[in-house]
DNA sequence: AAAATGTTTGACCAATTGGTCAGGAACACG
DNA sequence: CGTGTTCCTGACCAATTGGTCAAACATTTT
């Protein structure tokens, strides 16, 4: 009893629009906010059959919501005990960086997710996210222990650095309000300013 | 013809009573993610009388916004400068964490705003906002022409304060998953590491 | 080319939701 | 006490929205 089929080539364009549109709908308007109707009409497809490739609402943002998670941790998973302390550090906040600007509507859903209280990842969060962060705090806290780096507390670390990059993305407009850059180019400004502030604030 | 009555105590204990209650909804599920009736409920009226006290749904959102945007940047207003720079930029943080500790459904309700693209504050943050963002960056940047500060860009330094300060209110489920405090105790660590982070990082 | 399978849609439905309204209840005040 | 004003509500309405379904239309397989 062969339940999964293969994805015909229109099921895997049409899921694929879907979810794209569904993301950029979800993550201006939040869960509630988004309507089926603007979802659809934004991957190009009628309501009905929108809902011909997924059961429901529901269903589409618990998708989104599952692939994001994994990729969304990947850089921190790379933090590589053999590397130099302060670089290692820089380099995440950078990268941190760098999906703020390739990826801010997974940011702003993400953020979405939380500020309603996770009602949907709370168990990701007290899970796999924790023991992650929890790995990575005992990581810098050894290598502080090696005094490659001053003593300031990892966890708060982790989240300063969640906080002042994802920030690029989830409050983009304010930060846009008061630099009024051409294009991008305050990202740049960013970098330097997170490379100096950490590098600065983690010398021994 | 005078206009404006004086308000009752009646219309000052409900329209009081909707406004936190409107504070208590918006916040936690957005503009459109609340509903009159959770609103009406948790105040303890009837929907009619809701409406009775504000025109519509859109006037109570509109009312809170417009209460909030200035108390939110009195602690910046506050940055004095006759005081010494790092001192002054290190409390400066320390109110705006007292402020997430004190006032998450305002932070709340402000990031939600933010991240939907400010529909209703645009003009609040390219005014008032860009202008007193600017005068404290040149205030910054006079410090550090004195050399009394490490020179770090004053924007997105101000940025940083924003984004890891509001952090604590805005990821609390998250902060809450990965640290499982008793209480808020984490908040003080919080409040130590931000006076750690920026006193190393803005020493000369 | 026929059968089987996969895709799409118009029409429809029930629930929710922001808002209205007429009239009744409570209150303030001379 | 009576009267004008303020306060409150049940019943209602129109629009929106998530979701269903039967039937038409495409595509693939045999």
């Amino acid at each position: 009893m062969n339940i999964e089929r293969p994805q015909t080539r229109i099921q895997k364009r049409n899921r694929k629009a879907i979810l794209d549109a569904a993301l950029e709908v979800f993550s201006a308007e939040g869960f509630r906010g988004a309507t089926l109707d603007q979802i659809a009409s934004e991957a190009g497809l009628s309501k009905p059959n929108v809902l011909y490739y997924f059961p429901s609402k529901d269903a589409i943002y618990a998708e989104l919501l599952s692939q994001l998670l994994d990729t969304w941790l990947d850089p921190l998973r790379d933090l590589n005990p053999d590397g130099d302390p302060i670089e290692e550090i820089v380099s995440y906040a950078m990268r941190k960086l760098d999906m703020s600007r390739e990826f801010p509507r997974e940011s702003r859903l993400f953020a979405n997710e939380i500020i309603r209280g996770a009602p949907r990842i709370a168990e990701q969060i007290t899970g796999p996210l924790k023991a992650l962060v929890d790995e990575k705090a005992r990581l810098i806290e050894s290598w502080q222990d090696q005094d490659r780096m001053a003593k300031l507390d990892a966890r708060h670390l982790i989240f300063s650095i969640w906080s002042t990059t994802q920030h690029y993305a989830d409050f983009d407009v304010q930060v846009r309000g008061i630099l009024r850059p051409e294009k991008d180019e305050h990202i740049d400004d960013a970098a330097e300013f997170l490379t100096n502030l950490y590098t600065r604030a983690l010398s021994v």
